[in-house]
RNA sequence: GCCAGAGUAGCUCAGCUGGUUAGAGCGCCGCACUCAUAACGCGGAGGUCGGCGGUUCAAGUCCGCCCUUUGGUACCA
């Protein structure tokens, strides 16, 4: 059997609920494996949630309730957001799973014995107060805040990996490598951060201290702390241990944001693969941020419209639509709701739904809802054609790059040449005449549309399934599978009874 | 401080390895049309491509310096 493509997304920490960054890793996560199913290949895409640490601990000690129930509540909050945002998860990873914490065991345990993690003594400044040590630039004016209560120095003993060690591999190998982390520049942010020497890393927490987390096996008086537990979710949700693993691993694609690229999945994660000897992921994506009016949103600024109730207000595919428009891959956006007005009325609304609405109108209304043979073919239906042939050559390119709002530009300039066809070739003039050039005219602009709107919907799947289904539906035609057989510009609809208008993206 | 991204029309952005009068969408102003969600189509105004200097026959496009802005600098998508 062919190996999927395998695609996660970061998991989401179990600390709060989920806002607008949450969703737009879901939807990119979800176009590219939409796209690559479109094209052919067999598919695996996981996301999931991160339920242990002190926060998590703590937030459910403040609610007077156990870790878990919280983290189950919070699941089912992340969850449900899949679901409105149609995302096509064929699984759903949370780290508190009977299957997580065997492989994290198991990983943990063969480090330690192959000497690849040892105990040592870790000296530092530690808070009582906020029960963590603190580091130097946590000091304001040379002292510790307020905030911070006591603090003293003391020493602890932990286990660490030996990241050192594999520093120079990891170089040679990023350097080596060309499209490991995409976008490119990014690398170079690695490396930069690679040439300080690395400390090893502690992963350990002594558990009283800490007790919401993975014992070591090989010292139940620690946890492991952060990375040992979340970055495995990788090599978990691939099935490590079973037969499927291997149909499985090593990943093809991690989707993250830029903050967690260095160091936890461009310097940890591989030098822990290496380590375990296990290949490493073939590519990593780290996207960027929205943004408003250059502010990191987030649910602590108070946003006026929170941008999820917009999938209500104006519905999903609106809204998946919008953020994969707006947002160029890797780099920041600004989310505005004046932007995404204007998207809505002008892209989809006048361009995209007004298309549907005057093209099954008309008909309906000329053609008794049948689509006209296409009886000729002039320099107005050569254009088009071209004009077809063109955007879907550089938009699945564009989405091969992950450029998502360039390819999705490249199909609206379609759309639009579509709306400019009818305006050249008037069918609602030639409906009024009798004559049979006219008529033949009309017959071949009603097809031409019907087949160029045909087309265009099945580039937009990716991003938007649902209006995809809905105008398939309209056509008499079942969720297209495969691209390769669906963008052929053949009038395969010819003769078929097409459904009833409908206004798919309504104006209040 | 160091590293990186961004700085192109009022707004959001395209402009690959340097090469004709710098492009798109939105917004604005006109024209036209009437099938359609008062939608679509056409035309127009609007830019010394952050600044200075350099390389070149030729530079938003390469080099240097500077300015603005965002992010990273060991655990918030």
């Amino acid at each position: 059997m062919k190996k999927a493509f395998y695609l996660t997304t970061a998991i989401d920490y179990a600390n709060g609920s989920p806002h607008l960054g949450h969703a737009y890793e879901k939807i990119l996560a979800d176009v590219i494996i939409r796209t690559k199913k479109l094209n052919g290949m067999p598919t695996h895409f996981v996301t999931g949630l991160d339920e242990h640490g002190q926060k998590v601990q703590q937030g459910a000690d403040k609610e007077g309730i156990l870790p878990k129930e919280r983290c189950d509540r919070i699941a089912q909050e992340f969850k449900n957001l899949l679901v409105t945002l149609n995302i096509s998860n064929d699984d759903y990873i949370r780290t508190t799973e009977p299957r997580h914490k065997n492989v994290v065991s198991s990983l943990l345990q063969d480090l330690f014995n192959r000497g690849e993690i040892y105990q040592a003594e870790y000296k530092g400044f530690y808070s009582t107060r906020a029960e963590q040590f603190l580091q130097e630039k946590d000091k304001v004016n040379g002292k510790w805040p307020e905030i911070y209560g006591d603090v003293t120095e003391i020493t602890e003993s932990n286990y660490f990996f030996k990241l050192s060690k594999y520093q120079d591999w990891l170089i040679k190998f990023l350097e080596e490598s060309d499209d490991f982390i995409v976008p490119s520049f990014r690398k170079n942010q690695v490396i930069e951060f690679l040439r300080e020497p690395l400390n090893d890393l502690c992963i350990s927490r002594p558990k009283e201290r800490l007790a919401w987390g993975i014992p070591l096996p090989f010292d139940k008086n620690y946890v492991t702390y952060v990375w040992f537990d979340a970055l495995v979710n990788y090599v978990t949700a691939a099935g490590y241990g079973n037969e499927e693993f291997k149909d499985l691993w090593p990943a093809d694609l991690h989707v993250i944001g830029k903050d967690i690229l260095a160091p936890p999945h461009a310097v940890y994660w591989p030098i822990m693969l290496k380590a375990s000897n296990l290949p490493l992921p073939k590519q990593i994506l780290a996207h960027g941020w929205w943004m408003s009016s250059g502010e990191k949103m987030s649910k602590s600024t108070g946003e006026v419209v929170d941008p999820l109730s917009l999938v209500e207000q104006r519905g999903v595919d609106a809204f998946r639509y919008f953020v994969m428009r707006e947002m160029t891959v890797g780099q920041d956006a600004d989310f505005s709701l004046e932007r995404f007005e204007s998207r809505y009325k002008t892209d989809l609304g006048n361009d995209l739904g007004n298309l549907v609405s005057r093209l099954f109108h008309m008909t309906a209304t000329y053609e008794k809802g049948v689509v006209p043979k296409v009886e000729l073919n002039e320099e107005f239906e050569q254009k088009i054609k071209t004009n077809f042939e063109a955007a879907k050559e550089k938009a699945l390119e564009h989405f091969n790059a992950f450029q998502f709002n360039q390819g999705l530009e490249q199909i609206f300039i379609f759309i639009r040449s579509i709306n400019k066809y009818a305006d050249e070739r008037t069918p609602w003039k030639l409906a009024k005449s009798d004559l049979s050039e006219d008529r033949q005219k009309l017959k071949t602009c009603l097809g031409v549309m019907v087949e160029s709107l045909r087309l265009a919907i099945q580039m937009i799947a990716p991003v938007m399934p649902g209006v995809h289904e809905k105008v398939n539906q309209l056509f008499g035609l079942p969720a297209c599978e495969n691209w390769k057989t669906a963008l052929e510009w053949d009038f395969r609809l010819e003769g078929k009874t097409l459904g009833e208008k409908i206004i798919l993206f309504p104006r209040d």
